[in-house]
DNA sequence: TTTTATGCATAATTTTCTTATGTATATAAA
DNA sequence: TTTATATACATAAGAAAATTATGCATAAAA
């Protein structure tokens, strides 16, 4: 994604928060979106998009459907049954872990 | 660090923010204070901690000193004035990652 | 006396990216 | 009209950054 990858780790949950919110979606549209959302900041690589998108699939996490867009295929992704509950999961580990990053970099002075 | 590990990626701007903040501490500490400060969210494991220490003392971001506690040794880290430069960098970083994070899980409706 | 905590360290492996490459169509710019 | 950019997929090689396992050693608690 960047040069600076705080990010490894936190696509796979970004993705399925994409994926949440919207729906069906194809892959380079999450790449455009996260580019469009962050303002630049995350630029995710197709070289771990499409492996990951993969993964979940394989996993039964996320569903494919294929349909043409003129002349250029686009592959359709959206979450099954299994997926929403696993982003359940995974959008609880996601406020955990940004709210331990928060702890760590805005500690808060402990009020005697 | 924890099963779900988001945090890969991170911990170098977490030690780098541990020691901006509290200026000399040994490993051991370090991964103590976390836990404390995370509520048990976050474990650094040795493995990740003692060889990126030693990276970026090579790299002249931290230096050490080994101090003896009764019979134990430990090996104190601070930032080095090159180091300090470092982190605020890197601080920079993280608070952009950490927004661009929250847009993509909290994602902000447009305001026509 | 055995487990847990403190304190360091490293090797092997796995996970998760980046970079590079490849194919193909559509559009904009030179 | 040719070239660059954008769209849209995919995979392989390599690097980065963890986890897991192991080792050594002292101190305290169970």
């Amino acid at each position: 994604m960047k040069k600076s990858s705080l990010y490894k780790g936190c696509l796979e949950p970004i993705l399925l928060r994409l994926l949440k919110d919207n729906g069906r979606m194809y892959g380079y549209q999450m790449t455009q979106m996260v580019k469009e959302i962050t303002k630049g900041e995350l630029n995710i690589t197709e070289g771990a998009l499409y492996p990951l998108l993969h993964k979940l699939e394989e996993q039964g996490v996320v569903e494919t459907e294929t349909e043409m867009n003129g002349n250029r295929m686009r592959k359709y992704y959206s979450l099954t049954k299994a997926g929403k509950k696993h982003t359940v999961n995974a959008m609880d580990e996601m406020k955990a872990f940004m709210q331990s990053l928060e702890f760590i970099v805005n500690p808060k002075p402990i009020v005697g």
